[in-house]
DNA sequence: CCACCAGTATACCGATCTGTATAGTCACTC
DNA sequence: GAGTGACTATACAGATCGGTATACTGGTGG
């Protein structure tokens, strides 16, 4: 990637997580980022392209960011998913998840920026699946809640509904594992699920 | 309002929604709608006036519906906030909480939709601290973490991560009920109306 | 030396954006 | 019958949209 196109990149991004998608265009990128347009297309292509690579890069950034406080993590490792979404949110994202912010202005399922936003769920959703499959029994219905609990809260924090939305999902996250059967105590309510869930 | 005011409005929220606020012009709403632009601009003036009365229309009309809800509900109230919401989703809002999705749009704090989109969000906190006041000891906290899963249910439903997602939330919600000191046993009308309707 | 590449600068295209203007129709009311 | 409010139809203004074209500069490598 050449300087400019990079410097590009870093106002797009910039601009499309402030003020969003479709508010944003091409002249005001390339003003920012002390680029022309020719330039931008040269380096693109296309707005949409530009939209496609700034979601993988967001989405590339947020991964490497998170590795770094699973390696490093001290306690259970699903819990230093929390602590990174709040770093992350306080350093880049006071506005909410910019996956999701993107999902409202992205209608047409087809558009090539699509699969990465929703990939980047199931992703999540993966991870935390997969974090809490030796700490509980249920890890499906374990990773859904956590994962329900994260996007919660990274709207709240967003919002600001609340104080430290992201550190309050943490408590709970925390509170839900060591009340996991098998790590302890069990849990009332949690032997009547009901199977309501469809496969 | 007059009639072609309120097929205006009707047109603009579909496809502020489905397109999100800044894809759609008003030349397409007018022409949606039946109405040309001279009485969209005669009966409100901008569009950013059409914005913030889309908004307050949606949050006045979920609240009716969710009062539907809350005074048929048979159960705990509090579970019959998600009942609305799986309902509510099912038919107007497949893709996500459109408060959530303005926010995404609206960056300007100043913009007269904002304290709209805030203030739902905050109105749904209190809604959720007050349905547990006498229920659990810390209803403050456990309005937050009712908030979140909420939050996240709507996100995911709209996301399409995993199946029933706004159902898995009343079972989580259902659960941390049931478990709350105080409140010793399992929660009686655990069976949902419409408890296995297709998420 | 020269070809190539990244980038700059500027002007332009057609389309679309929000918003306004003019003109006229229809129904209802005083 | 004159007046009024709601509405339609059309045209246009000024700006911005995504995208393209032409012409130029500076550095690098063969």
């Amino acid at each position: 990637m050449t300087p400019a196109a990079s410097r590009a990149l870093e106002a797009a991004g910039r601009l499309f997580y402030e003020h969003g998608i479709h508010a944003v265009g091409v002249d005001l990128i390339a003003a920012e980022a002390g680029v022309t347009k020719k330039t931008l297309y040269d380096r693109f292509g296309s707005k949409e392209q530009i939209v496609v690579e700034y979601l993988a890069d967001r989405d590339e950034r947020w991964r490497v960011f998170l590795d770094g406080y699973l390696d490093a993590a001290e306690g259970p490792r699903v819990l230093a998913v929390f602590d990174a979404s709040r770093a992350w949110a306080a350093q880049h994202s006071p506005k909410g998840c910019g996956m999701v912010n993107a999902h409202a202005e992205i209608s047409d399922t087809s558009h090539p920026a699509h699969p990465i936003i929703i990939g980047q769920k199931e992703w999540m959703l993966a991870l935390f699946t997969d974090l809490v499959r030796d700490v509980t029994p249920d890890a499906d219905r374990m990773g859904q809640t956590l994962l329900l609990l994260h996007e919660g809260a990274l709207v709240a924090n967003g919002f600001g509904t609340f104080p430290d939305a992201i550190g309050h999902a943490r408590d709970q996250a925390a509170a839900l594992l060591a009340a996991s059967p098998g790590h302890g105590r069990a849990v009332p309510g949690e032997e009547a699920p009901g199977g309501s869930v469809l496969g």
